[in-house]
DNA sequence: TTGCTAATGCAAATGCATTTGCAACAATAA
DNA sequence: TTATTGTTGCAAATGCATTTGCATTAGCAA
């Protein structure tokens, strides 16, 4: 039977607030400012639960590493800040379904990522 | 001073014969077609030379692992094939750039990656 | 041809993200 | 409260892609 412990409850109320996608480190450093002591292995541990659960979807790019995301969001894309690092969605698709394929190539789905410099570092700039 | 061997033309052979992202695995596996006693290391340590020598560019994606393709291309995305496994390069740009961005984010750049099945697996089957 | 040294093959070593064993701890059912 | 057993923290262990040390091989300039 599953438990609901703190430190479970910290990692959920971290993906309800932040609304973006998160990875493991930034996860963990929000994480300990509730508890302390949480651990990495908690982290993953419970994340891994979370996916196999359904709650969270796990999305990785190379430049990004491994994040996870609330899954009860609707067909998006992520844009990436290449100044602070993080990963935010973008709502709705921008992809032109039209000239999206190549005769021949029978597409089930699709991702999109955009680079560039979110609100808040172009600001502060 | 760089020395053209028989292992660095077939890699660059491969390159040029095939039209499309090469993983290192299949990038070792046709080039031992060529010289059977190509090592993976020889493989790594010439794509490496050739990224940076700028004839090759790098890309990665999680469900494909690193690939590598020639840079002289335009610009252009990705077809990742679920049933061989393999990447292919779509001509053109499907990004629907009126929609794709979101007030305050300055896009830079961009990457599209489509799923499915490719022409020759859907014939295949 | 010959000499110099870049490049190769092989195996061992790295670097890293993620996982796991285990003892201590803590969330529930009774 | 108490017993049960899921969870956590910690450190050590994995798994893997990529890199590296070294002896041998082989381009290429002279």
């Amino acid at each position: 039977m599953i438990r609901q412990t703190k430190q479970r409850k910290v990692l959920q109320d971290i993906f309800l607030k932040e609304n973006r996608p998160l990875g493991v480190e930034e996860i963990l450093s929000l994480g300990r400012e509730q508890v302390t002591s949480l651990n990495q292995a908690t982290v993953y541990r419970n994340l891994k639960l979370m996916v196999e659960e359904g709650w969270l979807e796990r999305l990785a790019h190379e430049a990004f590493g491994t994040l996870y995301e609330r899954a009860d969001k609707e067909h998006h894309h992520h844009f990436l800040c290449r100044s602070c690092n993080r990963a935010f969605d973008l709502p709705g698709c921008a992809l032109d379904h039209d000239n999206a394929s190549l005769s021949g190539f029978q597409v089930e789905n699709h991702e999109i990522y955009l680079f560039g410099i979110c609100p808040s570092c172009s600001t502060a700039a």
